[in-house]
RNA sequence: GGCGCCGUACCCAAGUGGCUAAGGGAGCAGUCUGCAAAACUGCGAUGCGGCGGUUCGAACCCGCCCGGCGCCUCCA
């Protein structure tokens, strides 16, 4: 039984789709002037998991997630590059996807864009109008909130308590300070389409009430963002569908916290922010484990708490995640006739399995799901001692897939171990080689390594060795580990 | 001023009324090893910001206090 937070009523509630095993969702995208930052990163990751785990457990799921691509701050950027609106959001928008890939987030399943949908935004003001909740003011128009009763019923808030708050210079012609733009008349050389009340764009809010009713319908499952959203975004959206169409708009609210630095939100006016880009060439890992590394990383802290960033607890989540991938690389490799952990070895992938539903289950408990998987692999560690058929440890291996896939972990073939990338032959390691970091410093490739290595245990059957430590040592320094087996073989990695 | 959140070991982080307070990272000790690495084993909060209260029983509920943060304005 899955149980989900609902900001609505604050408590968390038995998912019940409203057509079964189907879920529709929402999610808020990005507004795109630039480049993402972390922030942005885990509200991705966050809804990528809700709709992994939905899938998962067989749901049917419609994922959807928007673009913001006409908006004051775009404007704005465009006038200070010299370049056009639409040029502004197309550059983001790409950055935006190549950033979702390396950070191994799919694509939603519809990914609308706000000046796609004008006819859709335009219909819907006009019903607003119509029915009395909204009003025109020269080339403006408005959304006339007091007369909407249930106003403040997402983020908890009294129409009165947010007048004494208001700390924004009051639009003198509006009725109520309150009141929020859902059409604004346009300046030249601004972005502009045909309206019946002239030339002018969506305001903000319309556009996701807009979207998600023209792809999942007036009513839908869950809708969600980061906290931040809930007022007065959310709010807002609510407002409009629900006066519009008279019914019940998303069922189910979801939010992520944020992301901080030094316990302190971040955010471009405090200057602590960091994109999702920068992150990546300031690794030093191949972009894959980095992608890799950020969700372990944010999935150890549950989705709606402050998640605090730095680079000591992205090592420590480097450090935890190579402990996965040793034990991945253990498991490929040849095992002996032994077979007695093949049974307990089933029953431990049980015990897996339930608790891994269950926390899950439970509001999206990635930390406890990941503790799950942590103690599995320590109970798979135990059992490879005791001796794993071939089968067995691919079907391990095949069980951290499985379960991994949810979170976008344990995905990966290779894992790079080393801390630092010096880059031998990009091709060895898979990197592209206009990739900046992939700097050839020796030209050792596997095979050379291989032989190597076959030349020490040869030393070392000889018992010579000072000569084994020697070529032990020159592969340290080339950033190559060797691990010797009991039974006179060797692993090695880099 | 209004609404709300957080404070659990060296670090990260679950748990939100009742078995020994998950799990990871780091550290230390041991087993294994020619040595190492990996793996495994053991150690590590008599206590969950503080003080009261409710209860047979509280980290979890209530009150007050201390410390930190968020929203109320564009914001994931």
């Amino acid at each position: 039984m899955l149980k989900i937070y609902n900001t609505l009523s604050g408590k968390k509630e038995v998912l019940e789709p409203l057509e079964p095993k189907t879920i529709r969702m929402y999610a808020c995208g990005v507004t795109v002037y630039d480049y993402s930052h972390l922030g942005h990163a885990r509200s991705a990751l966050v809804f990528d998991v809700i709709r992994n785990y939905l899938r998962f457990n067989g749901y049917n799921v419609t994922y959807v997630r928007n673009f913001t691509d006409v908006d004051d701050k775009i404007i704005k950027r465009a006038s200070e590059e010299g370049k056009t609106s639409a040029e502004i959001a197309e550059k983001y928008l790409l950055a935006y996807q190549e950033d979702m890939k390396l950070l191994g987030v799919a694509p939603a399943d519809v990914e609308p864009k706000a000046t796609e949908h004008i006819p859709d935004i335009i219909r819907l003001i006009q019903i607003l109008i119509e029915k009395g909740h909204a009003y025109r003011l020269n080339g403006d128009v408005y959304y006339e909130v007091k007369t909407y009763p249930g106003y403040g019923r997402l983020s908890k808030r009294k129409a009165e308590d947010l007048l004494a708050g208001a700390r924004v210079e009051v639009d003198e012609r509006k009725r109520n300070p309150m009141d929020f733009a859902l059409w604004k008349s346009s300046k030249p050389g601004e972005p502009a389409w045909d309206s019946p009340w002239g030339r002018g764009r969506p305001g903000w809010h319309i556009e996701c009430s807009a979207m998600s009713i023209r792809h999942l319908g007036e009513t839908f499952d869950i809708h969600g963002g980061g906290m931040d959203l809930i007022f007065p975004h959310h709010e807002n959206e609510i407002a409009q569908s629900c006066a519009a169409t008279g019914k019940e708009f998303a069922r189910y609210w979801v939010h992520n916290g944020f992301v901080q630095i030094n316990q302190e939100k971040m955010s471009k006016s405090l200057g602590n922010f960091f994109t999702i880009r920068e992150i990546f060439e300031k690794s030093e890992w191949l972009d894959h484990e980095t992608g890799e590394t950020l969700r372990y990383f944010m999935l150890t802290t549950h989705y709606r708490s402050p998640l605090d960033f730095s680079d000591q607890s992205l090592q420590e989540a480097k450090n935890a995640l190579n402990g996965f991938y040793d034990l991945f690389k253990r498991l490929k490799e040849p095992s002996g006739k032994k077979s007695k952990g093949d049974k307990p070895l089933r029953q431990a992938v049980e015990r897996l399995a339930d608790a891994f539903r269950q926390a899950m289950d439970d509001d999206f408990n990635t930390p406890v799901a990941i503790a799950e998987l942590q103690k599995f692999r320590g109970e798979v560690n135990r059992l490879l001692e005791i001796g794993l058929s071939h089968a067995a440890c691919n079907e391990a291996r095949e069980i951290f897939r499985s379960h991994g896939w949810v979170l976008g972990l344990f995905q990966l073939d290779k894992w790079q171990f080393n801390p630092v990338i010096k880059v031998r032959r990009a091709e060895d390691v898979g990197v592209g080689l206009n990739d900046k970091r992939a700097q050839v410093v020796s030209i050792l490739t596997d095979t050379d390594i291989q032989k190597k290595v076959d030349e020490r245990n040869e030393a070392r059957r000889r018992k010579d060795f000072k000569l084994a430590d020697e070529i032990r040592n020159f592969l340290t320094s080339q950033d190559v580990i060797v691990e010797d087996r009991p039974d006179g073989t060797s692993r090695w990695k880099r």
